[in-house]
RNA sequence: GCCGACAUAGCUUAGUUGGUGGAGCGGCGGACUGUUAAUCCGCAGGUCGCAGGUUCGAGUCCUGCUGUCGGCGCCA
């Protein structure tokens, strides 16, 4: 062919090359025609483009072939651009084609259009069976796009204000919290674990660091069914030095506003096409998240008559409840001390609760933030422990590092996948991430 | 761990009181010089998840198993 560079799909829809040759790399997204013109719905990374192919101009052979094409083929095409008042605005006038990597029609792409009538807002078996060709698909290609942005921003949120990243491993030897949730790996005759939170690692470094953060996959075990679990989701986590709950909380705010914004910026078009209301969207980019501490948030639950004791734990139907009545997200602050683990400072003006946080997110898609200051003198994370009954010896280094000059300091985590969900308005959080990982599946 | 559904062609599904399993999409063949989920004609494609049972006869009724989905608990 005689032209070299490439262009992508978007620059010919982007204006400007009327009548210019260009070409093109692609896969067919759709194909139909008659015997002597034929038209292929081109597809790359950044859309779709018609490209119309006549007998006439690129010959019998050329013809055959691209008419016996398959969807999902690969193809390497050039032509003249030309303006439409049809449907798409610009089609390829195609002169020349070359069939890349071909389709079998033995066993032709198997995502068809019934495939996918169903995955709206929802995914069948067939489609997480066949996950690695499901990618390729207009909504899951949006859904990546809006994920990376939401890493991105991640990213850069803290970059700017001075965090460094840093890395905790991912095996480790015991658990964050409870213990029943971890998955347990083999280590040359020993056990380890698959880490579930980067933060007793991370708290290490705090007195090097001061503010610091990660973006890493943490592990569950949990045996969950519902749409916001997964066994390996991305964490987002930060940890800060000489900050109170109050300091930690407004970080969280000022992360998921900022995502909130820079999606509004960079993905407002892939947002809109899943359906998503970008004014939706800029309330949460721009609003103030309101704090409720847990007693008026019992209060709240009780006065709308739900059966609720006070030290309970707000559990997702509760949470549920509460968000109805919220239009951006809150926080759930002062929980009681019986609800929460050891690593919580408990709040010097009352020890019935500490100063922890959560983050919950409307429109029913409930926690993406837990975090808050932690205890941080050794007296009290000794008593707190003690008071657990949690032994002492597996915790020695966390305890160390109250030990050698201990100073206030917190943190949180964010689930990114649920911010990917809610943000992108999707029904399940495995819509947000390629290859979903939960209780019962491990592949593709 | 608990509760509830579902399983029919590659995909999405219909299938009546139990009586020889249909369709749309996709594939193949054909028609059509501008289509838009193209259209029209034709063909192929099924161990009705698996194993038992009831019955003259089971996709349909019963039991067990397997798989999947949804919800709860747990959490991000």
């Amino acid at each position: 062919m005689a032209i070299v560079k490439s262009l992508w799909i978007a620059e010919v829809h982007g204006g400007g090359l009327d009548g210019k040759e260009v070409l093109l790399r692609g896969w067919i997204h759709r194909t139909r025609g008659s015997k002597s013109i034929r038209f292929v719905v081109l597809r790359d990374s950044t859309g779709t483009v018609q490209c119309v192919l006549k007998r006439a101009v690129i010959g019998d052979d050329n013809f055959e072939e691209i008419s016996a094409a398959l969807i999902e083929s690969s193809v390497e095409l050039s032509g003249q651009v030309i303006p439409t008042d049809r449907e798409h605005g610009y089609e390829i006038m195609v002169k020349d084609v070359k069939i890349v990597g071909p389709v079998n029609p033995q066993r032709p792409f198997p995502i068809t259009e019934s495939a996918m009538k169903q995955a709206d807002g929802g995914e069948t078996e067939f489609l997480l069976d066949n996950r690695h060709l499901y990618l390729r698909t207009g909504r899951m290609t949006k859904m990546l796009k809006i994920r990376s942005t939401i890493f991105g921003a991640v990213h850069s949120y803290f970059r700017d204000r001075d965090f460094t990243e840093y890395q905790a491993p991912n095996f480790v030897a015991g658990a964050v919290e409870g213990g029943s949730t971890l998955f347990e790996v083999p280590y040359f005759g020993k056990k380890a674990y698959l880490t579930q939170s980067w933060q007793l690692y991370a708290e290490a470094a705090m007195p090097a660091l001061e503010r610091l953060y990660t973006l890493a996959p943490s592990f569950r075990a949990e045996k969950s069914r519902t749409r916001r679990h997964l066994t390996e989701f991305w964490h987002a986590e930060m940890e800060i030095a000489w900050a109170d709950n109050e300091d930690v909380m407004s970080h969280g705010e000022g992360l998921v506003r900022h995502i909130a914004r820079t999606l509004l910026e960079q993905r407002s078009e892939e947002l809109e096409s899943l359906g998503r209301d970008i004014n939706t969207i800029q309330k949460y980019a721009e609003s103030h998240y309101p704090r409720i501490r847990y007693d008026d948030a019992v209060e709240m639950l009780q006065s709308k008559g739900v059966e609720i004791e006070w030290g309970q734990d707000l559990d997702f139907s509760k949470e549920k409840i509460l968000t109805e009545d919220f239009e951006v997200p809150h926080f759930l602050t002062h929980y009681p001390k019986v609800a929460k683990p050891f690593y919580h400072r408990q709040d010097p003006e009352d020890p019935k609760y500490v100063l922890c946080h959560d983050l919950l997110a409307p429109e029913g898609y409930g926690e993406i933030i837990g975090g808050g200051e932690r205890t941080w003198s050794e007296s009290e994370i000794l008593q707190r422990i003690d008071e657990e009954g949690t032994p002492r010896e597996p915790y020695e280094f966390y305890i160390d590092i109250r030990r050698y000059g201990g100073v206030p300091h917190g943190g949180f985590g964010l689930g990114v996948d649920r911010v990917c969900a809610w943000l992108a308005g999707a029904d399940h959080i495995r819509e947000t991430i390629p290859f979903p990982r939960d209780s019962r599946r491990v592949t593709p």
